[in-house]
DNA sequence: AATACGGGGGC
DNA sequence: GCCCCAGTATT
């Protein structure tokens, strides 16, 4: 690590404070109470504040109080929620407005540890709201201030793992002037957002040059460093729907160490490379050679689903189903499965005895 | 440690 | 069109 120091420390800590003077960033959530404190940090979960503004707004109107939050619906929620995204950060905070005012009489939690005892609170929110809400003396640890402190300091630690995550967060804690914890918070977050932005950060007009080690050495570009990234490769799910004339389909059940173990699935041959729907039917019928069905019937029905989500979708909609807990291919009755939609990668049509599974983009 | 969740933005 | 994004829960 290198050299540092409390007085240097606490410097920096100020500056950035001074910076923030200087640089205010008015937002309708600012300076209000802790329901607004909440509503704002889980709507800003993984969203820009752009994009998450106009929600804050809608949520405020239609449950102005914790009280009308706890009042709503579930499908009341989602439906304010709509179109955002990270969908269960909408069931959480429902949650945990229903949990403060039925079992908390109402009283907000105050404290760090309070706060990330609560589904949809981590580390990060718990942080934010008890320091902006409360005062807080816990340093929030995001992406803005991963990207400041790896500049600042560029620690020889990866962010990406849990003890380095840990070398962060004491960064973070040190810069932070206790008595001023909700200011010093919004500060580095946005000091990260405004001036050491990822690309092309404006380092000539920047106050902290002077105690930036990747500026000294002039390797900012460098920093912060890249998730490494671990090889991919493309795997290619061909999946086959079969139904014969009784309205029976077959399913196999997932093994070997791999995604999805013991899940439930639609017959499955996987390549490595894309491949002609005529040379996947070849693939097919090799693994089904103790079946005897219909060829010309069978071929119309699959479809070849390059999108892993298709699968996930699928073994929800097996999992439904009662099914014997061994290996193999179990029959199954075409017409005992639910009407069911593939969230947002493919509807599945029941007509007669054909499953038609298409793709659809939103 | 790896994976899913979901939109929007950038290349 | 494809890749990326960095908070939280789950496995």
């Amino acid at each position: 690590m290198k050299s540092s120091s409390p007085a240097r420390e606490s410097e920096i800590g100020q500056l950035l404070l001074d910076w923030h003077q200087d640089h205010p960033r008015p937002l309708p959530w600012k300076g209000k109470g802790p329901y607004e404190t909440l509503l704002s940090e889980i709507i800003l979960q993984q969203t820009r504040v752009e994009q998450g503004l106009p929600y804050y707004q809608r949520f405020v109107t239609l449950f102005p109080t914790i009280n009308d939050l706890a009042k709503a619906s579930e499908d009341e929620v989602l439906h304010a929620w709509q179109g955002l995204g990270y969908y269960s950060r909408a069931r959480n905070l429902h949650r945990i407005a229903r949990t403060i005012v039925e079992d908390l009489d109402g009283a907000f939690p105050q404290t760090y540890e309070a706060w990330l005892s609560l589904k949809g609170i981590g580390p990060y929110t718990a942080a934010a709201i008890s320091s902006f809400a409360f005062g807080e003396p816990k340093a929030v640890l995001d992406g803005n201030v991963y990207r400041v402190l790896s500049r600042l300091f560029t620690p020889n630690a990866d962010f990406f793992s849990s003890g380095g995550r840990k070398v962060y967060q004491e960064l973070a804690q040190k810069l932070l002037p206790t008595d001023q914890a909700a200011s010093f918070n919004q500060a580095i977050m946005n000091f990260g957002a405004m001036q050491c932005t990822p690309k092309q950060p404006d380092c000539d007009n920047c106050l902290l040059k002077m105690h930036c080690q990747a500026y000294q050495r002039s390797v900012v570009p460098m920093y912060p460093p890249a998730k490494q990234t671990i090889l991919k490769r493309h795997r290619y799910f061909h999946y086959l729907v079969p139904v014969d004339q009784s309205g029976m389909t077959w399913i196999e059940q997932r093994t070997g160490n791999d995604i999805w173990q013991q899940l439930y699935q639609f017959p499955l041959v996987e390549t490595l490379s894309s491949v002609h729907s005529a040379d996947i039917q070849k693939l097919f019928l090799n693994k089904f050679q103790l079946v005897d069905w219909n060829t010309e019937n069978t071929s119309k029905i699959y479809k070849q689903i390059l999108s892993h989500q298709v699968i996930h979708a699928c073994f929800h909609l097996l999992n439904g189903l009662d099914l014997p807990q061994h290996t193999g291919f179990e029959r199954v009755k075409i017409k005992n499965l639910p009407n069911f939609a593939f969230p947002k990668v493919v509807h599945c049509y029941l007509m007669d005895y054909s499953i038609y599974l298409n793709a659809i983009h939103q």
